[in-house]
DNA sequence: ACCTGAACACCGTTCAAGT
DNA sequence: ACCTGAACACCGTTCAAGT
C-alpha cells in the first residue's frame, strides 16, 4: 500500500517555484503562462487548475519572495531601529530576485499579498507604548517607500544593463541623473522615516506626561 | 497662401489628449494601441508615426497628468509646509484620473518622467539653507510614498467598485481591512515625512551653530 | 508629412474531453 | 485529481506601400 511514494500534494508550490525561478532568471515581462507551462512540461490550461488566475499566481510569487522577512526576530529592537532593520530587509528580499520589487508592488496594491511589516513593526511598537494609529501610517510610509525606491533602482539596473541610459537622462538639463539610488541614501531615508515616527510619539505623549 | 488655416502641428498632443481621455474613462487595461487608434478614427499603425512605443505614448500621458503641480507656487512655503503641501498636491493630481497612479509609477521608475516634487522642494529648501543633500532625500520618500499610498487608494477604489471586496480581506483575519485609505491618514503621513526632515536639518545645522 | 493594409509573433483564459 | 487540445478574443510592433 502506498508504494508509489509520498502522493506529492504540493503540485502548487512547485507551480510557484518555478514561476519564481523564471522571474529572476528572465524577468517580469518574460514570465507568461505560456513559458512557464513550457518550463514544467505542461500545457499553458494546465496551470489554472492549480491558480484561478495569473494575478493569483504572482500573489504566490509574491509571498515567497516576502517569506524571509517574517522570520526576522524584532522584539528586542527600540521602535526606531524596527523601522530601519525592517526597511533594509525588505529591500534585501526585494533585491534577491530580479524585478521582484514591480511584482511585488501590484500584489501589494491589489491586496492579494499583506504588508510585508506591519506586523511585527505593530508588535514592537505596542511592547514601547506606542498608539497602533501612528505605527499603522508609519509602516505605510516604510513599505511603500521602500518598494517605490527599490522598484526605481531595479529598473534602472535592467535599463543599463541594456545600455539605454543616456535616453532617460536627456529628460532635464537639470534634473538628469537625479539620484544613483545608492545604499547610502536609501539608509538615511529610513533614519528620516524613523525620526518622523518618534516626533509623532513625542508630540502624542508630550501633552500627557 | 495658407487658406487651409493653421497647419494643425500638434497631432502628438491630440493623440495624448485622448489617450488620457481613454485612460479616465475605461482604466489602464483598456487603453490600447488599438483601442487608441480606433477612438482617434485611425490605423493602429499609425500611432507609431507619433511614438516609437507604448512607453513613450504613456510617458506623455504622465506628463498631462503631473502638469498641473508645476504651477504650484511654494517660495513663500517653510520646508515643512511644502513637503505637505506638495504631497497633497501630488495626490490630487493622481486622483483626478482613474489609475493614474499606476500609470505614473511605471513612467517614474523607468525614469521617462521626471520626479514631480523635487525641483520645487530643492529650491524652498535651499532658500532655507537645508543642503541638498536631505531635500534629494525627503523628495525621494515623499514622491515613493505618495504615488504607493494612491496607487494601493486607486486599486482598491476600482476593485471594490466591482463587488471584490471580501477576496482581499480573507487574507489574514488579523490584517483585515488594513487601511481604509482615508484623507486624515494621508495627511498625517506628510507630516510625520516633514518631521523627519526637519530632524535631519536640525542634527546637520546642530554642531555647526 | 502622415497614414493604410497586412502581416508577425505573441498574449491570458475557457472548456469539453481525456486518464 | 490532474491534464490535453483546440479554440476565442485579444495584444504591441514592423514595414512596404500609398497620398
Amino acid at each position: 500500500m502506498a508504494t508509489s511514494g509520498t502522493p506529492r500534494r504540493r503540485s502548487r508550490e512547485d507551480v510557484a517555484e518555478m514561476a519564481l525561478h523564471l522571474l529572476d532568471e528572465y524577468g517580469l515581462p518574460d514570465l507568461t503562462m505560456r513559458n512557464l507551462a513550457t518550463a514544467l512540461g505542461v500545457q499553458p490550461s494546465a496551470l489554472y487548475w492549480h491558480f484561478p488566475n495569473k494575478q493569483a499566481l504572482l500573489a504566490a510569487v509574491s509571498t515567497r519572495i516576502l517569506a524571509p522577512l517574517a522570520e526576522l526576530p524584532v522584539e528586542d529592537l527600540s521602535v526606531h531601529e524596527a523601522v530601519r532593520v525592517l526597511g533594509a530587509r525588505l529591500r534585501d528580499c526585494l533585491l534577491t530576485y530580479r524585478d521582484a520589487s514591480e511584482l511585488v508592488s501590484s500584489s501589494l496594491s491589489l491586496g492579494l499579498v499583506g504588508s510585508p511589516v506591519r506586523p511585527q513593526l505593530l508588535e514592537v511598537a505596542r511592547r514601547r507604548g506606542v498608539p497602533d494609529a501612528l505605527s499603522e501610517v508609519a509602516a505605510e510610509v516604510l513599505v511603500h517607500f521602500t518598494v517605490g525606491y527599490v522598484f526605481h533602482e531595479q529598473q534602472r539596473r535592467t535599463a543599463d544593463s541594456l545600455g539605454l541610459l543616456e535616453a532617460a537622462d536627456a529628460l532635464d538639463p537639470d534634473e538628469a541623473t537625479a539620484a544613483p539610488a545608492d545604499e547610502d541614501s536609501f539608509a538615511k531615508a529610513l533614519t528620516m522615516i524613523a525620526d518622523g515616527l518618534d516626533v509623532s510619539v513625542t508630540r502624542a505623549a508630550g501633552p500627557l506626561g
